[in-house]
Order: structure tokens, then C-alpha cells, then sequence
DNA sequence: CCTGGCACTCGGGGGGCCCGAGTGCCAATT
DNA sequence: AATTGGCACTCGGGCCCCCCGAGTGCCAGG
């Protein structure tokens, strides 16, 4: 088990290193640190958070810098989440507040979170799967063409063209319209296959066609609106990363751009609050000299989606959890009012 | 007036140096071009060429390298547009087939430039200034709110809540849905704001606080959707960008996050045909050395919006603008169809 | 007008050198 | 047993210098 003091001396490196960009020496930490110890101590410490991996040397005879598995000992043991200031907040709500619908939310969460932290910002569209349907319309365009549309309790519209096998009349589509609504509207999302399962049933023969590629369509949609969307801004901070750059932020572009690659990455983080996956801890290779802070947002006090930030595993852990927190608390708070 | 030969002699330095991205000196030149004279006399021509300005050495004892007013020559009189192979077609129409809808269809264009062209692609998502209103849905979501859904010919919905100032009953809601459709379904935006003005006049006072509110958000919908949004892809390829690029990169990154300069970018290339502009020519600092090559696309002979690509002024422009039209043209097609 | 010859320029790569921050270890001290 | 000062050692990075060679401009002759 590791002492106080060299749990004080990891932190101190950390927090050095995250500063300065620069490998720490046993000096440079005593001076700039009060740790009521020598150079020689310090030293000895560090020999021995070496030995556990928790800090490395990248040449011989430089000073250290933590690990990913020293990150983590950071993250989870030595530092707690900064809160943001007051004027910042007061910043961030009221950048929200001009929002007119849904995309411009998602629109202003993401530049606002890549101006906090300074690194390139991720965020979901709020998901489906938690959803309800709040209204389906239906329009019919041409004699066997009709367009369905789908509102969502999150604001969200979805809409596709169904082509019909047989001709329908307006009567027809009103009163499927009426029909579906009376069945759906106000059901989550998953209920929604049990409960038009028979729909086709009730109608005349001649419409029943038309009925199961509404509802057919419907249903896909559903579905395929569940596989979510998201938004990433703020890539140019990227730049900031290191010096040698052009080798690590290219598959960090890469990866940014298969959404696939993101949504399974939030999707993993289940915590409750704020998760944080540090370096190799992603799975992608294209991320494992990145950090990924990530948390839910919602409205109400159920996760309908995530959003978080993507920047080097040297990064301020605090000072980032703690504006990743306060925004997604922020726009959850805006949707609820919405 | 430069002669035939000293045209030949750039068209010889663009080629060389958008394959090398070296300098190229005139040696090289006459070993890898058939001019049928020596390099002596390719020494004069690359003289008399940088007297006008077409090229420029990086230092006195290199060779030289295109200027933007070279590359501009080139593009002008030098090089047509190379079409793209047969496969390369056939892959991209297979590839945009599966689009099951608008985002889909733009977001597919976007991967599919980025690929082929291997540089950052930019589409912009169909205008709405050109298009039609095919349908305004109402919804009564609550006594005094409603929902707007305004849907367009290209299968674009847009939707917005409504705070009406007195609580509004479904029968009155159903008929400003009916007289709203009679008087704009199938006008374009632009004709909109004169078919309604006098809308709220033909209702019964209690109703006419609500229906300014609807119409009222209707013109900012479309006001407000005429201000285009576009998707971009391939920021990855900006990697390949040169080897000092930190500071090349930058601020071509944060031009791109700035749609406003994107959309400006596109809606001055007003040519019917392919449009360059080549560094310098582009206003935004951040795009001094790139250049951007783009076109219009639409369904039928209109267009109603614009995609392209944004490279390096080093780029290979007879490929790209090759590319870049029959992605469009497939677009166009693939619009028009559905 | 073209060409071969020639002197000149200068960026970039390679080698060698030195400096100093930082280390590990040890013996002395508390 | 922990801490400390002392000390020898390591080695990456900066610096200087030198040289090479691609490339140039110019000129005189074809």
C-alpha cells in the first residue's frame, strides 16, 4: 500500500505535468509543493511509484510522468470534481437559453462544451429508446404515397415516405391516423410493436395493404432512430495536443468520424456520474492516448442520453469533470422546462 | 503573353509538385516531361514564369513551386476536368442507393466525396429558398400550445412549438391547418409571407391571438431554415496536409467548425459549373492555403444547394473537380427520384 | 532562340561536442 | 526505519560547423 506522502507526490505529478507538459524532476516537485521533504525523499517515492506503474521515465535520466494507471489512481482516489464558478454557469445558462429547438440544444451544448474545456466536444441526440411518441402524422401526397411523420416527447421529427401497394383514400388515412394516435400517442417507444401489432386487422381489405406499410414503416422507423446520432465540435483543439503530433491526432480524427466507434463509447459509460476512461482504458486504438469524460443528461432524473469530452489522457480531470457535470445538469434542466 | 511552351512548362511544374510535393527544378523536368529542350532553355521559361508571377522558389538555390495565381492559370487553360472511371461511378451510385433518407443521403454524399477525393468534404443540405411547401401540420398539444411541422418538397421537416396567448379549441386549430394548406401547400417559401398576411383577419377575434403566433413562427421557420446547415467529413485527410502543420491545420479546422464562413464560401461559387478558389482568392484567413472546389446540385436543372471539397492549394485538381461533379450530378439524380 | 558550360548559393543532413537536469545509491544523521 | 546531503553517472537536446549537391543565373557559342 502506498504512504500519504507518495500518494501526496503522485498527485503532485499529475498536476505538474498537466501544467507544464513537461516531464517532473524530484526538484522541481519540492519547490513547487510543500511537501516538507527532500529532494532525496521525493526521490525515493518516485522510485517506488515506478515500481507499482503508476509513473514513467521516457528517457533515462528525466524527470516522470504518470501513467494511464496513474491517471486513474488520480482520477479515482486524489482528486474530486472541480465545480465550475458562478459566473461561468451563470454563462452557460444563459448560452442555452437562446436555443429555439432540439438541433440548436445540441448545437450550442457541443461549442459550449469545446469552449470550457478546451477540447473537442461530444454529444448525443437525446435517444429514442426512452422516449414516447407524443403524435404520428399522416399525410397522404399521392394516391398510394403517403408520408408519415413522428413527433417525439423530446421534440424530435421523423419522417418517411411509405408507398403504398394499393391506392388509399383521404377517408382511409384519416382514419388510420386516428386510429394509430389513439393507440400510441403518449406510449414509450417499446411499447409501441405490441400495441399496433393488429392494427391491420380492423381495417377493410382494400386498405389493409396500405395499413401494414404505414405500420411496417413505422415500426422500422423506430427502430432505426434508436441507433443514435451525434455531434462533435471543438476539433480544432486538437492542435493542442502534443508536439509530434501529426502521428496521434490522426487516428483520433479517425476515430471521431465512425460514430459507430463513439456511441459505443459512451454507451459504455453506465456510471451513474461522471465516468472518465483514461488512455488505453478504450478499447479503440485510435483513442488510447485520449481520455474520454463522459456523463447522462435528461431531463427529469432519467438518462436520455450522454455527452462528454475527448482530450489528451494529460488533462486538467477536475476542472473538465466538473463542466462536463454542470452542462449536462444545465441542459437537462433546459429540456425539462421545454 | 506567354508562349505555348512556357504553358507547358507550368502545366509540367503543377504536375510534378502536387505528386512530389517537392520543389521541381528544371532538370527534373525535361527528364520527366517530353519537352524536347534543355533544361538551359526550361531555366529561362521558369525565369520569365516567376517574372509574372505564376511560380516562386521557397529559397534562392531550390526549384520552384506554383503560386496561387499559377494554380489559377492552370485550372483556367491548362487542365480540364478528369472524369471519373467507370467503377468509381458505378461504386458511387451503388453506395448513395441505399440512402433511406435525407440525412441519410447527405450523410453518405459526405463520406463518399471525403473518400474519393481524400481530402474534408463539405455538402450543404438542400436549400429551402428554392423549394416548395408541401404540407404545414398542426398539432393542439395543450390548450394554449401548439406544435408547427412545416414540410418541403425535398423532404425536409422542420418543426416548432407555438405559445399561443389564449387557449385555442381543436376545431379552430383544424381550421387554420385547412386554410393555411389551401392558401401555401405548393408555393414557394418566398411566396409565403404575402398568402398569409391577412390570415389572421378572416378568424373570430378570441382565435386571432393564436393564429398570429402560428403564422408568426411559420415566417421565422423559414426564415430561420433558409440559413443553410451543412455536414462535414474526411477531417482526417487533413493529416496528409505537410509536415510544418500545426500551424498549417489549425486554422483550417476552425474555419471549418464555422459554418457561417463554409456557407459563404459556398454561395460565392455561383458558376454553373465547377467553381475554384484557390488560396488567397478565399476571404477567410484560416483558408489562405487551401483550396475549395465546389458546385451546385439539385434534382431536375435548379440547384438548391452546394457541396465540395477543401484541400491544400497543392491538390490535384483535374481528379477532384471530376469527383466533385459527378457526385453531384448522382446526388441531383438520386433526389430527383425519390 | 536554344544550348552547354560554369561559378555561385544555400538549405539540410550528419557528426561531434558540451551542458545540465535528473537519477540512483550510499553513508551519515535524526 | 525514515530522511537527508553528497556524489558520480547518464543521456537527450541544443549548438556549431562543415560539407554536399541540387538548383540557379549568366554568358558565350552554335
Amino acid at each position: 500500500m502506498l504512504s500519504e506522502r507518495r500518494l501526496q507526490v503522485l498527485r503532485a505529478i499529475v498536476q505538474d505535468y498537466v501544467g507544464t507538459e513537461e516531464p517532473v524532476g524530484s526538484k522541481a516537485l519540492t519547490e513547487r509543493h510543500s511537501l516538507n521533504v527532500s529532494p532525496a525523499t521525493v526521490r525515493n517515492d518516485m522510485a517506488a511509484l515506478e515500481d507499482e506503474g503508476y509513473i514513467a521515465q521516457p528517457h533515462t535520466s528525466a524527470g516522470r510522468i504518470p501513467t494511464d494507471k496513474g491517471y486513474r489512481l488520480f482520477v479515482d482516489r486524489l482528486a474530486g470534481v472541480k465545480p465550475m464558478s458562478v459566473p461561468e454557469r451563470r454563462a452557460v445558462q444563459h448560452f442555452l437559453d437562446g436555443a429555439v429547438d432540439l438541433d440548436d440544444v445540441v448545437g450550442r451544448t457541443v461549442r459550449l462544451l469545446a469552449q470550457l474545456t478546451r477540447q473537442v466536444a461530444v454529444v448525443q441526440y437525446p435517444s429514442l429508446t426512452r422516449s414516447t411518441v407524443r403524435h404520428v402524422e399522416l399525410l397522404a401526397l399521392a394516391p398510394a404515397r403517403v408520408m408519415l411523420v413522428l413527433i417525439t416527447d423530446t421534440g424530435r421529427v421523423e419522417q418517411r415516405m411509405v408507398d403504398c401497394p394499393d391506392p388509399v383514400g383521404e377517408a382511409s388515412v384519416a382514419d388510420l391516423r386516428a386510429r394509430l394516435n389513439s393507440r400510441v400517442a403518449g406510449q414509450r417507444f417499446t411499447e409501441v410493436p405490441r400495441l399496433v401489432q393488429d392494427l391491420a386487422e380492423s381495417f377493410d381489405a382494400e386498405d389493409r395493404g396500405a395499413v401494414s406499410a404505414v405500420v411496417a414503416t413505422l415500426l422500422e422507423t423506430l427502430v432505426e432512430e434508436t441507433e443514435e446520432r451525434l455531434l462533435i465540435g471543438g476539433t480544432a483543439n486538437l492542435t493542442r495536443f502534443g508536439h509530434d503530433f501529426p502521428l496521434t491526432i490522426r487516428p483520433v480524427l479517425e476515430a471521431l468520424e465512425e460514430q459507430v466507434v463513439l456511441l459505443k463509447l459512451l454507451g459504455e459509460a453506465t456510471d451513474p456520474g461522471v465516468t472518465v476512461r483514461i488512455g488505453h482504458e478504450n478499447e479503440h486504438e485510435g483513442l488510447n492516448s485520449t481520455s474520454v469524460v463522459s456523463v447522462g443528461y435528461g431531463s427529469g432524473d432519467q438518462t436520455v442520453a450522454k455527452l462528454g469530452v475527448v482530450g489528451p489522457t494529460r488533462m486538467d480531470y477536475p476542472g473538465t469533470m466538473g463542466a462536463v457535470r454542470a452542462v449536462a445538469r444545465y441542459v437537462g434542466q433546459f429540456l425539462a422546462e421545454s
